[in-house]
DNA sequence: ATAATAGTGTCTTTTAGACAATATCAC
DNA sequence: GTGATATTGTCTAAAAGACACTATTAT
């Protein structure tokens, strides 16, 4: 095809770039998604995943973490953010040709989060209810893509630890695994694979009371963010 | 942040959106990938991945399709196709801020890609050479992460087929592999891992003879796209 | 026959998964 | 003590990887 003159770039903006951003954290063992109610056309009064345009000379990353602290006031560094993939089909947004860069966002337990600075309310709801709603846009079809990369980097990456606090027990880890995957793991087996990784997992030499039973100790992630071997998961066995 | 009036999406079409492409194929038994010498400015005279602006009203699957066909010849069908992700740094386009939403394409040894229709020329370059040129633009780390993404997605899927013609032999198959990891596999191995896979290969009943040695059964495609237990990848091995 | 490639069988080591047993707490 | 959670150990089955061996061709 041929190329623009040099300044003549704006002929092929015709499109309008947004980020979308899937929010996952846990709540009482519960794999939740932040999903906001749209306070404008269209789709008003419908859920849709936290979003907005990317503003100008800004970068897509930049983009997301702003959107991501203005839905959430999450402090940058808190939470590990990547990019899940573009969204660009023609007919996605009544408006016009709307390009949406889908994000992936994993924190911690947050405190509620903070409507954006617009009339919309956001909430955390749990993954399952979510995947049973109809979401404005093409955010269905994101969450289900976000949830997907979740599960599956939770097998071969230390990405588990981003749900957790700085300092964690394996069972916090486990719990991870459990509301990703949505069944339940042999804690001997996990804790022997987890803790056989080296680099993996570092001791701090510290416990922590969990209630009844014997103390846990407690970790913090080490540099080594890949598990080779990695964790198998039962495929046939996820439920929403 | 502030919603756009309904008429007023342009307010937010502040980015050109171009799609880039990884097209890698096999050319005796050498990974190769197609780049692009830039005809007109940025980078006049440097290579490139090829790519191009979407169009209006054009999605991004179609864009990066046509491309392909206008670079390559590519009849649509006889190619893997699939979005690699969206690279918009503000600084990686000296024209202004542009977007490029990265596809990866791998497909059977083609015929001499067809020049596009400017007056850039194409060719297939080994990617172990490619890896160390500098490209224009990004199309460096464009280039290494597709890489990353084909030498993953061998691992546990029946991708590799995309890389052979309509029907291929086991050792087609291990050829693939091989050149896309970057070291050689035990053959016997290799053949009881895939044909040992219930669905992955279906046996045409035919041979076809490779010079000297016993004839080789050819095969197709089968239904089951999925490598469960996958491939293992020897991660300390892989030389460019 | 010899060389070359295709394909099968077998053995060892490693890993996954099931689960017994022990450790340390709250009560 | 009982009950709960954490952690270690042991066993079995499956898989990976090394490699001997057989099969079928060209020369």
């Amino acid at each position: 095809m041929v190329e623009p003159e040099l300044d003549a770039l704006s002929r092929y903006s015709h499109l309008a770039v947004a980020v979308d951003i899937v929010v996952f954290t846990l709540i009482e063992g519960q794999l939740h998604v932040l999903l906001v109610t749209r306070g404008i056309e269209p789709f008003v009064g419908k859920l849709a995943l936290p979003g907005g345009f990317v503003l100008a000379g800004e970068g897509l990353d930049a983009a997301a973490i702003r959107e991501l602290q203005e839905e959430t006031g999450l402090v940058p560094g808190i939470a590990h953010v990547e990019q899940l993939r573009a969204y660009g089909a023609p007919g996605r947004d009544p408006r016009g040709h709307v390009l949406s860069v889908a994000y992936l966002a994993l924190a911690p337990e947050l405190p509620h989060p903070t409507a954006g600075s617009d009339a919309r309310e956001a909430r955390w709801v749990p993954v399952a209810d979510a995947l049973g709603l109809a979401l404005a846009f093409d955010h269905g079809q994101i969450l289900r893509d976000g949830l997907e990369r979740a599960r599956a980097k939770l097998e071969y990456t230390s990405l588990a630890t981003a749900f957790c606090a700085d300092e964690f027990t394996v069972s916090d880890l486990r719990a991870v695994y459990e509301a990703v995957w949505g069944y339940p793991l042999d804690p001997r087996n996990f804790h022997r694979k987890l803790t056989g990784t080296p680099g993996l997992l570092v001791d701090t030499g510290r416990t922590r009371r969990n209630g009844q039973g014997r103390p846990a100790s407690l970790f913090r992630a080490g540099t080594i963010a890949v598990l080779n071997p990695p964790l198998t998961r039962d495929e046939g066995f996820a439920r929403p």
